[in-house]
DNA sequence: GCGACAG
DNA sequence: ATCTTGTCGC
């Protein structure tokens, strides 16, 4: 199928020359509370989220985590925005120290997910596998991580985690938006035409025309945006090697 | 109490 | 997410 192992020695190689500012994050709160304080700690942060349009867009990253046990695998991938092309990518694993509770999906994959992004470059906005404000507090995984690593974010999950919305029109690129509440969280976004649509949703420093059009962007021929596509694949290998 | 519920 | 092969369709 690939050959990722080549593909990535080169790519190290390339990077040790030039070089950028790797990722660098602030922990705003401790991962290892209970259901009830995690709650709280995204109630008092999802005020800090800035909704904005995203100017500047050269590279876009995207991550993913696999787990095997007991254990989580996270990568971390770094793409050139307008040819997809790989630039970085960086690895993280460690033990899970939190189950998967809907709406505290940050507080199971964010520790890895941080991990393995501290080894790539910084990029102009970052992709992750789940919501952004699509969320019942307004403070998916895009926006809580987006948030720690003071980056633009997006969020892009292939389902829906709250709010309504109506059949999106069959080809690429319609879109239909999700409301909960009373608010537009989100859209229900056709990346491939009589294929079923991915939710897109702001996570932080960015606004929703913007995730559908680095989502729509990223989204050549498949269904999910090839930055969380590679990230996916790389984190599963790793994941079932491992074993 | 019942159904919904990112990965 | 994960357990898992082939198979129908664009």
């Amino acid at each position: 199928m690939f050959h990722f192992e080549q593909t990535i020695a080169n790519v190290k190689k390339h990077v040790l020359v030039l070089s950028l500012v790797k990722m660098r994050y602030k922990l705003l709160h401790s991962w290892d509370v209970r259901p009830d304080e995690a709650v709280e700690i995204q109630e008092m942060l999802a005020g800090s989220v800035r909704i904005q349009r995203v100017e500047r867009l050269e590279t876009v990253a995207g991550t993913d985590v696999s787990f095997s046990g007991s254990r989580a695998y996270a990568a971390a991938v770094l793409l050139d925005y307008q040819d997809m092309r790989l630039l970085d990518v960086s690895f993280a694993d460690m033990d899970v120290g939190y189950p998967y509770i809907p709406g505290l999906l940050t507080f199971r994959e964010g520790p890895v997910i941080l991990r393995a992004l501290e080894g790539i470059d910084d990029a102009d906005v970052l992709l992750f596998d789940g919501q952004g404000i699509a969320h019942p507090r307004r403070f998916g995984e895009a926006s809580h991580l987006g948030l720690l690593l003071d980056r633009p974010s997006v969020g892009c999950a292939k389902s829906r985690l709250c709010g309504e919305f109506s059949e999106p029109g069959k080809e690429r690129g319609s879109f239909s938006l999700v409301v909960d509440r009373g608010e537009i969280v989100g859209a229900a976004l056709r990346t491939r035409t009589n294929v079923k649509p991915v939710f897109v949703s702001p996570g932080h420093m960015s606004d929703l025309s913007s995730a559908i059009e680095i989502a729509l962007n990223c989204a050549r021929s498949h269904r999910v945006p090839e930055p969380l596509r590679l990230a996916h694949i790389l984190s599963s290998k790793r994941a079932r090697s491992k074993r």
